[in-house]
DNA sequence: AAGAAAATATACAGACCTGTCTATTTTGTG
DNA sequence: CACAAAATAGACAGGTCTGTATATTTTCTT
């Protein structure tokens, strides 16, 4: 018995197809019809796992903020150092996303801009994401001892979200190299000063 | 005779509504029945100012964005005092950008997303955007005395387009008060560091 | 008022969209 | 082996999509 049908091998394979082509191609531009030709599945057996392409997308979105998340961690708990340079280890993590092959901007956002309706359930599960990665961002400002971590992790996702934008519009790495000193500079007065 | 074609009222006409709709509901979600039914036009008419849905769009995006330099620059100009509070005025119209009724994030941005082939003509046409903005910018930072000013706009960029970025998941004007405090620091520095 | 240009309504092509239904075959388990 | 669950192919419904064709009417200019 154990939990049933939270996972299962069709699941997973049409989740890593649909990932793949959403990320590629955007949400509204691949069909359902395409998806299951690339995933060589029938159309009832995605109909029987997710109730309906939002759901799936949802469900997508949410396979990847844990990705995502533990991806960072997994960079973070990686670096030695101290806690500052942990936190701005998660640049570094940036630097080599921009540079991999597949690199499309991120899926959030860009879920935010094909869904603007608030009140949308693919644009909340976007939202979803983004307070969660604040959340972990405001935990290592805390521990690299910025007096405000809020305010700091606030400032930083501004950075890391612009940064991401800016890879994707001129296909640059740069942008994390930027963002990287820029939030060095930030976190050094964050721990000097209260403000 | 005089230039013929540049301009006329249903054109014009059919770049508001589309402009609307389009920043409404997004690109591919807006249908070419739905826009002409919305500007009360007839489908040839659309078709005889346009070569496709896509040139509209690369249309519109081209008038937004004159239009978008445009208010900025006006903002900019009205703002008494120091290059430097010029500068920092961006950031006060990016405020009650945010704040007002229709704001949906960045028609450009959202474009990107969208439309993700950088070969895509959309996808170029939202890059020269950010290009022409950065130049702008870049333009004010030296005005304002900083050492570096094609680096302090690079990183001021990051921060308004993060900050769009958050005021479209959120809903709240506040990106654009935490993208304006760390642009002061930031200025600050490069005012008086040569880095 | 006459002729040219622009805009109109309408129908159409051909493709794609999401989601449902059914009948059959495969797969996994006791 | 036998039974049940899962997956399959394929057709189908009812829309929607972009773009074209045509014939008529309106608008502008001279």
């Amino acid at each position: 018995m154990a939990e049933a049908v939270i996972s299962s091998p069709k699941r997973d394979h049409l989740m890593a197809t649909a990932w793949r082509l959403f990320y590629r191609d955007g949400y509204r531009a691949v069909g359902i019809d395409t998806l299951i030709a690339e995933a060589g599945v029938a159309k009832m057996t995605l109909y029987n796992h997710f109730a309906s392409k939002d759901e799936l997308i949802i469900g997508v979105l949410e396979k990847r903020d844990c990705e995502l998340r533990a991806s960072i961690n997994d960079q973070v708990n990686a670096t030695d150092g101290s806690a500052a340079e942990k936190l701005l280890s998660v640049f570094d993590w940036l630097e080599r996303w921009f540079g991999s092959t597949d690199f499309n901007g991120c899926a959030f956002i860009r879920a935010l801009s094909e869904y603007p309706d608030p009140r949308h359930p693919i644009h909340q599960a976007a939202w979803r994401h983004k307070v969660a990665m604040q959340g972990a961002l405001t935990e290592l400002c805390s521990q690299a001892g910025a007096h405000n971590p809020a305010a700091l992790a606030n400032t930083l996702s501004l950075l890391i979200d612009g940064a991401i934008v800016a890879a994707q519009a001129t296909g640059s790495t740069a942008p994390a190299r930027s963002a990287r000193d820029t939030a060095a500079t930030l976190l050094a007065l964050a721990v000097q000063k209260p403000a």
